[in-house]
DNA sequence: AAATACCTTCCAGCCGACTAGAAGGTTTGT
DNA sequence: ACAAACCTTCTAGTCGGCTGGAAGGTATTT
């Protein structure tokens, strides 16, 4: 059972990068599996775990978050037929990545706007509180106290 | 010193859209100034605190944290010529916002090859783990038993 | 006088992805 | 023989931006 030709944990996390810290936490959580044993209670890796480490790794360039990487690991670990949850789950990630990239562009927009209008500003201007416009994107004159 | 017109805190939440939790958060952590108080205690909001928020929700808008607001607001309301400070925060900000939308177009592209290379697949394929490549963006072949 | 709708403070927890440290067991090297 | 470098489990903390609840004080209405 135990073939104790297995990776132990410091060796993985030096193939794949991660900690051991880290690799614990995967298992914690599921994306990774649990591991055999050595004989001493060791964590013993086969080797198709780097692969997964792998795999891990690009869904989560991809902006895939360790929930979503765990569902579709999961269900090819059942064997399950995959493929179209797997689909649905990545269409549904780029849904998300689609109105990410929107909301981006509008931000950018709104910081273009905002730095053009500051540095239009007559520097001396900034020294005066009731002119700081720097930020105000629309309504906001940056005036007054706060409170009394 | 303690003058009763100001608002309460209720009042300024309904004005601004805050909670009640989030303006004594934001008192906290600094973004809003200590307000005074009323003769029992109460909060009391100068009306010009609505524009602070205004600006504080402009900023957030734009994928400032409530640090970098703190920070700016604080040299505001220092006197300090802000714009300076303000104008490099913005722009460091939005080389980050440019980078984060470069970082998306990548995971956009990378979903979308994924979507299409997991359509293309046989779904009889998919029942066999080592043929199902749905996911495996690059050198994934999500091949085998993680361990023994 | 009581109900309600405010207000106050403080403490606790949530999400996600780790990271740190304590307290111990094992293996390797000299 | 003993230190060093590994491994084990467990608990708890970090970041940011809130949110929730408890336990109490106050103000208004009935």
């Amino acid at each position: 059972m135990v073939y104790d030709r297995g990776m132990k944990i410091g060796e993985l996390a030096n193939k794949t990068g991660l900690t051991t810290k880290t690799i614990r936490y995967y298992e914690d959580i599921g994306v990774l599996p649990e591991p055999g044993r050595h004989a001493n209670g060791y964590r013993s890796y086969h080797p198709s775990v780097i692969d997964r480490v792998g795999f891990i790794k690009d869904a989560q360039a991809s902006g895939l978050s360790l929930i979503e990487i765990q569902v579709i690991l999961e269900l090819r670990d059942e064997g399950e037929s995959t493929c179209g949850h797997t689909v649905r789950l990545l269409e549904s990630h780029l849904e998300d990545v689609q109105t990410q990239i929107i909301d981006l562009h509008r931000t950018k927009t709104l910081l273009e706007k905002m730095i053009v209008k500051a540095k239009a500003l007559d520097p001396a201007d900034c020294l005066n509180p009731n002119r700081c416009q720097t930020i105000s994107a629309t309504h906001l004159q940056m005036e007054g106290t706060g409170t009394e």
